[in-house]
DNA sequence: CAAGTACTTTGATAACTGTAAAACTACTTG
DNA sequence: CAAGTAGTTTTACAGTTATCAAAGTACTTG
């Protein structure tokens, strides 16, 4: 299968896009953050819980960010973890920072 | 005064998910990416023509710039020169961004 | 095996988006 | 003032999106 964004290569102007409006809903960017903060896996029950949406509207959610390539799954019975991709994160983000970015 | 994104207070996750999906568009993308390598202002024309849409195309785009805080716009005569909000980019992209980024 | 759990998919719908084309405003130049 | 320039707005439309509700899948537990 053919990868997706993996921080070797630098992002095409489509796939950058295609990351950013992953990310621009309040619900994904809340999905982001909470996987952001994890420093193991979460499972789609407590992904969930903790944004407030069904697991319905989770999955819909789940495959624009998985498209995207921002997140991947991992299965193990019923419940699927999921990994934030950090690498295709940072690419996206990087590729538009300022070179001095948390000057203040 | 200051209605919007400044920097100064942390945006909310509406905000950033507004400044994210107005930069999930590849034409979008391409705009500010120009408007970042400015040094100076730069006028409606000249993006339309280093980006290779219509001004009314490049009319359109603009607003969902300007609506997410991330362009200004000031008029001069009937040319229009655009201004990257350097603040609000770096704010969203920042929120998001892990603590060490550009490691590699 | 029946019931429950954790997703996943499908269908429906209302709202939104990117684009093109055309009309419009306002400034500038001859 | 007529013509051209720079930008804006409007209209139209096909395609997409977020959300809900309901049905489906597959694993687990009693």
């Amino acid at each position: 299968m053919s990868n997706r964004l993996n921080a070797e290569i630098a992002p095409s102007v489509e796939e950058r896009a295609l990351v950013f409006k992953a990310i621009g809903d309040p619900t994904r960017v809340r999905i982001i953050e909470l996987l952001r903060a994890q420093s193991l896996e979460i499972t789609g029950t407590e992904i969930a819980e903790n944004v407030g949406v069904s697991l319905a509207l989770l999955c819909h959610h789940s495959s624009v960010l998985v498209e995207a390539g921002l997140v991947t799954k991992r299965k193990e019975g019923q419940t699927s973890y999921w990994m934030l991709n950090r690498d295709a994160l940072a690419a996206a983000l990087g590729s538009l920072a300022e070179p001095g970015s948390s000057a203040h």
